[in-house]
DNA sequence: TTTTTTGCAAATTGTTTGCATTTCG
DNA sequence: CGAAATGCAAACAATTTGCAAAAAA
């Protein structure tokens, strides 16, 4: 499910709704689509700069604007002020861990068409979805 | 399902747990459980203003994080910098209209099973969760 | 009467904006 | 070359904090 496209499909995405191809906008957007932590834009920022070192963290966040434009990426708010970024649009279930931070994917059939029954009784044109859980990962439920 | 609790209930909840149980916490409490608007802090500001008219943003910020901490309400971060407040704990899933910004309730019966399937798959503990469909509501489609 | 809470103002955090300079196409 | 994007710094908005005065228990 998750074959990175290549640097031409990155850059004619781009293209194809009359945005310039950077290298800024590529690298960001690879790093969004590469990292599985679902980055915020601060970290986002500091790993794009390792290769880019004079970008700066407005053009990370005008990028994300333009990626969202795209459809290529959105945007979760945790409660706690955090905002993190995922590639992943399909309707999944991410499940957040409120000690270490942690955010991961699960993949869950049935969310479709649980979303569909309660867009088309609700008369509901949906865009999007975040289903989130909070609470503890593995991990952090063994200490303490 | 939302029957409201009486003032000595509510005094009651702030006590238990060793706060005290001021008028301006039982009347942004109340707020938050009548308006079914999911009010922004802002807005509850604004409404028990109405009845405190010296009441202070900083009041119904720290009262909403007792509130949290006494799991009688939690908060929806919608993409967009919006936080809403719900007294609704149960899962269920919300419609947020990107137009007018309505947030609106619904009611999905299964949710909670797919929610324990999940989390035991993880092995992670939930405490709360949040799913929030994006889109346009009936009548926002119907303009334009 | 003791301790908590309020309300004000200042501080903080995450994000956005304006604009001169640089880069893409 | 001309239009769009970058990077800096300043502006913003939402939330949090510190503290003297007020209120609850």
């Amino acid at each position: 499910m998750n074959i990175f496209p290549s640097d031409p499909e990155i850059i004619s995405a781009f293209r194809s709704k009359g945005f310039r191809a950077t290298s800024q906008r590529i690298a960001i957007y690879r790093n969004v689509l590469m990292s599985r932590e679902h980055p915020t834009a601060q970290r986002i920022y500091e790993n794009v700069k390792k290769t880019h070192p004079t970008v700066s963290l407005a053009t990370v966040y005008k990028t994300l604007s333009v990626l969202r434009e795209l459809n290529l990426i959105q945007d979760l708010s945790l409660n706690q002020g955090e905002t993190r970024f995922e590639p992943n649009l399909e309707p999944h279930i991410n499940l957040f861990c409120e000690r270490c931070g942690d955010l991961r994917d699960t993949s869950e059939g049935c969310l479709k068409e649980i979303i569909e029954r309660v867009v088309k009784q609700a008369k509901f044109i949906p865009a999007r979805q975040s289903f989130v859980i909070y609470g503890f990962c593995e991990k952090c439920s063994k200490l303490n």
